[in-house]
DNA sequence: ATAATCATGTAATCAGTTACATGATTTT
DNA sequence: AAAATCATGTAACTGATTACATGATTAT
């Protein structure tokens, strides 16, 4: 009864998509997603999918398909309505989970200036390659959500080159004007303003 | 010599932050950041800690409070370098990690409109609430990170909205004109056009 | 006096990882 | 004939989790 985890939960939901399959199906839909959290290795899924199913969340079904064994899984009445419980959890799917590039984002004031532009640039990149990913070139929708996603993470990119540089100890030679616009995006990155002096981290 | 964990790297980044700290504190940090990926336990923090000063990362100074004894971190040239190195892999950070929201809006076709839209709109004051909440006073850089972050958040899941709308099987009845407003986000949801006949789930 | 916080750890457990093993079937 | 893929697993390991234990110090 206990809170599905999210890999179980994924896992209950790809099962759900495509109708009764089998455990290798289920890690290679892992393998080939576009994130890199999960690995979908067998050693993974298959403990996995026999745990849903001694919990009755999952069916099986031993057929053969020549001289090889295969098993299909499918939901039953409660691995649909752990699915949904899962799948509707509002305040889980509001937290933040792990951001690689919002763990180093965040302790960025660590390098120099220059390290730092050149990094989010490298970063912007990788970002666009992976947005021209066609990943599920067979679902135009997932597609779609993956080309949105990176959407989001550019556009947050840029959110945050524009941060950091207005919180910068301003540059040292020349100096011009500096054009201290009024800072038009649409999320509004909130208050502090580009004071405090900035440690020079090596 | 192997590559840091992202959670060593955030170790790192955190002790050479606040100077000369101690594990206490570091896994402090960790509890009372907004992710609530890492849980910043003691079993977690203490091994961890004591792995990368065996790997020569971290130098321990051993002090005295009084009665009370408290083991100080603080980097090693090699620390800094391992830092550095984690800090401005670009290619680690350009990944996707784990997004609670993702893995499960890629899934959202499998339950009703209904439902789907009560989700969204669930998770979007979920979102307003962290974007309001005070996750690092001392630190206004790192608090304008953050809020700059759930305003990202918030921006996609308004393009999500806009995308799981175009792919929908077109509202049954009397059709109020539904003030399609013109969507001004900065980030821009590519591609994908909404055809597709949406699968009726559940 | 009591509770909270600082500080350091350990033990049991859980859930993932890589790597391996086996064999059938399909593709090149 | 060889290589790739389908399919099912297991073994050793790693790195987290929760929960516990201990004791000093500081705030209420």
């Amino acid at each position: 009864m206990s809170e599905l985890t999210d890999l179980e939960g994924a896992a209950l939901a790809e099962i759900h998509r495509s109708g009764p399959t089998t455990s290798y199906a289920v890690a290679k839909a892992f393998a080939n997603s576009p994130s890199e959290f999960w690995s979908g290795s067998a050693g993974a899924v298959y403990p996995l999918i026999e745990r849903l199913r001694s919990r009755r969340l999952l069916r099986a079904t031993r057929g053969k398909d020549g001289a090889r064994v295969r098993t299909d899984y499918s939901l039953t009445a409660s691995g649909r309505a752990a699915l949904r419980a899962w799948l509707l959890d509002a305040r889980r799917a509001a937290g933040i989970g792990f951001d690689p590039l919002r763990t180093r984002v965040i302790h960025l004031d660590q390098v120099s200036a220059r390290q730092r532009d050149a990094f989010l640039a490298q970063v912007r990149v990788h970002l666009q390659q992976a947005a021209a990913q066609e990943v599920w070139p067979d679902s135009p929708r997932m597609q779609a959500i993956h080309a949105s996603v990176m959407a989001a993470r550019m556009s947050w990119l840029a959110a945050i080159e524009a941060l950091l540089l207005a919180g910068q100890p301003a540059p040292r030679r020349a100096a011009k004007p500096a054009a201290r616009r009024a800072d038009a995006r649409g999320g509004g990155a909130g208050g502090a303003g580009g004071r405090a002096p900035r440690k020079r981290a090596r």
